[in-house]
DNA sequence: TCTTGTCCCATGCTATCCCATGAACGCAAT
DNA sequence: ATTGCGTTCATGGGATAGCATGGGACAAGA
């Protein structure tokens, strides 16, 4: 198991913790996460959060979003100001700031959702209804893929 | 026997496990598989459940999607965010979590089914159902294939 | 002083390990 | 064929470990 998967709606506790899922935590531990950073996801009201790693992953997106951002100086200030780093306290919790709240509109309960080599931060309302919109447009694509193929063949 | 075949009914037990048949146990053991990848399908209330190499084999066809379309994003969110690992126990068992019965609408029992490849689990009675449903729309092809070739050639 | 964030501990629930039981099946000797 | 034995398998339950959650206490900053 060397992946973020599947999906947990975990609640937020009257100090403002969450639970991160236990095979997040485990996950993290393993790769040697001992901090998790957490970025602004650029198109979606979510965090993507995992190691160092993850600013790389965020410039390539960067490059691509927006080629006039191109100089390493631009870079640094978007990346840095739309990052933060999230303390697991010794229990496996985070705390959720206003730095996460104002994107994502996170009140009372958080989505977390495996990406793989990252996960995510959700309003689970917001992830649930994204979760829908992308299982709609996959099917679409499938569908249409079907028909240029008519006969049932499966790859 | 190097496929999963056949279809099986199981039910859950007080603590909310089932055993997975004996043959596809067998058989993902023959395959080395010691964790099951599940994944919610698309357009069925079932979850298609495999190794790792059929996660890995998602994972590549990620790869190849063109970065600058959402098809990246929305496949990566779709693998790893509708996906899951199954750990099944020392006696053949796994576990039937919230993130299951949601997408089948499974309460007490489990069906599952083979594929060849891989295997489904459903909820029993929406098992039967889509096996009928199959059953039929294949009679309705093969019969469809009679009237063009009249005289009555079958196998 | 009042808030905010940590550290530490408590509690209930769920998952997991390990063992037990009984039914079904296969095999072989009678 | 029938009987009997052993094996596999589905199912049940006790005990335990891990996890999500709640709250007290303390320290630091406003």
């Amino acid at each position: 198991m060397d992946r973020f998967l599947s999906s947990a709606v975990n609640r937020i506790d009257a100090k403002g913790r969450v639970s991160v899922p236990g095979a997040f935590r485990a996950l993290a531990a393993k790769r040697g996460y001992h901090e998790l950073y957490a970025l602004r996801a650029l198109e979606e009201p979510a965090l993507d959060v995992g190691g160092m790693d993850l600013l790389e992953r965020y410039e390539r997106q960067l490059e691509q979003a927006n080629p006039f951002l191109r100089t390493a100086d631009d870079m640094s200030a978007y990346v840095h100001g739309e990052g933060t780093f999230l303390k697991l306290d010794a229990d496996g919790r985070i705390t959720m700031s206003d730095f996460i709240r104002e994107h994502t509109g996170i009140t009372s309960e958080v989505g977390f959702l495996g990406r793989g080599q990252f996960f995510q931060i959700w309003e689970p309302e917001r992830m649930r209804q994204h979760l829908a919109d992308v299982r709609a447009r996959l099917t679409t694509l499938r569908q249409a893929a079907a028909q240029a193929r008519p006969s049932g063949a499966s790859e």
